[in-house]
DNA sequence: ATTTGATATCTAATCGATTAGACTCAGGCT
DNA sequence: AGCCTGAGTCTAATCGATTAGATATCAAAT
């Protein structure tokens, strides 16, 4: 497991002071940038002192002294146990979180929970002071996470929530996209395009943003005056095959669908493998909106138009309010970034 | 951002001394077993105080006594910024080994390095003494990874390699699976159904993984005593419209392949995709078999018959070999785990 | 009865950084 | 001259756990 010996001896802030013939105060003023002020000639023996001896502060008695991890951890409640990690979707925040967090010298921790797990790991892991901040990503809606996140308010621990309006019960603040605005944009495409008759393949129904798709879809094909037609309405709980089946069964109804709008991009592909089986042209013959933007919707034919969340915003912004790097509107407990609707081939 | 007043006062191994009545030491030595042993009675005392008080040792005071932080890194180097955390075929692997560290109260922390960063906050992290050890998943070989490795080295941190034979010079073992293995077990799946006409769709060279499947393929080709044809050899670099364009191009030779074994599963897509533009069935007159088994592999329509890659046992086993759960084999600097072919619908 | 040894427990030093409090010194004020 | 102020630096206490060394207790060995 390579080296085990320790090659080299342990450089510490005192070893800095002494080369320096300077105190360790004055070290770590220096390294901190206060809490005092320090003269330039001070300031320039100890920075050529460190590079010296190469010296980096020992994160557990900076973080037992200054009570500062630098480490914010990640906390995702998700149906399935690895489903965080296989999302092309996550990809996308969590790629902008821990950039961000590096430009800064701190650390993200990975802490994946599925539905149904004890949150001891977790109340554990907040009590053992492991970590400064939390991003939650809870898929559910109060109150099936209020377990949770009376474990987080317990800790004390400052937690920000992604992908739901936080929590003013608890008062956590949340980044989210507008569902609705997603759904209303995809829909109202669809009718701009002229499609008076479009169908819904909606995703599983135990998480919000799969509800909330569905019904600003209902809401806006409704205010059209249209009405409402259960039958063009699916739940294929995010599943490609499922989303395949349901569009074959829509295909075959008396009066067909001649526009999809998906709660998921994988679903679309569900319902253009369907399409490409029944020799229909897309859009022309079917026309495919699909949710997400994931790296496969510019890759696969036809290129998909689908709903861009700012998925990589949220990380970016959980990062910065968690280390302090943007003060949090106290006010507002919810931020909602504009989702975007990506113009492609298939609508 | 929370609640950022302090709710509940710091509980400490002080306290919980006082509270049962004995020495701070025996309520460490009960918390680690060891390294003294201790009665059952006051090990009860000790457990009941802890209870009641709620007590977490503090990690950071742990850590810089103890030098341990019960933290594992997973360090990627990618060629492109984002990949690490959005492949599904990765998801398979860190969810393993966070669910293995976890088990043991250890935690994960992400650290993506894409080619040409810096390698200075590696060396930064490293140094503070942040981790215990480092899963580096490197997707290059050396000498291009050489750089890295060092720091590692320098810095005294146990590593473990995972997906390429780790490097004796720096002596870390490595954790992998037989690419050349996946290769011939594909190719010879499809010569034993009759075909001789193989075509093969590469990854992108950088990778080493995709040279070993592309030379699998064509030495098990060529043992067959079929000639290596270089017009039905593509590169289409892990990507999906490029694996279409260059199965269509095969497709119209004069003599064109009856089946295909794509690196990835992704590529076999594109393959999959350009056989049903031109209307071929599959497996009847196009057989494709893909590598890594993605779980869009079980989703789409054929099943795809594919290589898949023991992920998950070697996040299991990596974890294990870091936190000493497991002793590694100090003879062999590798461990290769057998990959296997999955038998569906697509060849 | 005394020594030996093993077992169980306690005392206190220690890990390496942060920071409040004490100190020094120069310059400005009365 | 004497006092005050503030900038710059140093001394040393402190965070909370681990663990080597000292101590106590009791059973077995001499």
């Amino acid at each position: 497991m390579g080296d085990r010996s320790k090659p080299n001896k342990r450089v510490t802030l005192q070893d800095v002071a002494q080369r320096a013939g300077v105190s360790t105060a004055a070290v770590s003023y220096v390294i901190n940038g206060g809490p005092r002020p320090t003269s330039p000639e001070l300031r320039a023996r100890v920075l050529s002192a460190i590079a010296e001896l190469d010296y980096h502060p020992n994160s557990a008695a900076r973080g037992l002294r200054g009570r500062r991890t630098n480490t914010i951890a990640f906390v995702t409640y998700d149906f399935l146990p690895n489903e965080s990690f296989s999302s092309h979707y996550l990809g996308r925040m969590l790629t902008a979180l821990t950039r961000e967090l590096q430009q800064h010298g701190n650390y993200l921790l990975m802490f994946p929970l599925a539905t149904g797990d004890d949150p001891t790991p977790l109340r554990k892991m907040l009590k053992s002071e492991r970590v400064d901040g939390i991003v939650a990503r809870f898929v559910q809606d109060p109150p099936h996470t209020d377990a949770l996140l009376e474990v987080v308010q317990e800790s004390g621990t400052p937690c920000v929530c992604v992908e739901r309006p936080g929590d003013a019960r608890f008062g956590f603040p949340g980044i989210t996209y507008d569902d609705d605005e997603g759904g209303a944009l995809a829909t109202n495409h669809l009718l701009g395009l002229g499609h008076r008759r479009i169908a819904h393949l909606a995703g599983d129904m135990r998480y919000a943003t799969a509800r909330r798709r569905m019904s600003s879809y209902q809401r806006t094909i409704v205010a059209s005056g249209i009405p409402f037609d259960a039958d063009i309405s699916a739940v294929a709980n995010w599943d490609i095959r499922q989303a395949r089946g349901e569009t074959h069964r829509m295909l075959s109804l008396p009066d067909p669908p001649t526009a999809i709008f998906a709660a998921s991009d994988d679903m679309a592909f569900g319902a253009l493998h369907a399409a490409h089986d029944r020799g229909l042209r897309v859009p022309e013959d079917l026309a495919v909106v699909g949710f997400d933007d994931i790296p496969l919707a510019h890759q696969l034919t036809p290129l998909l138009t689908t709903i861009r969340a700012p998925l990589d915003e949220m990380g970016v912004r959980a990062a910065r309010l968690l280390t302090g790097h943007t003060k949090a509107d106290p006010e507002a407990l919810v931020e909602t970034r504009p989702v975007q609707l990506i113009r492609r081939d298939s609508a």
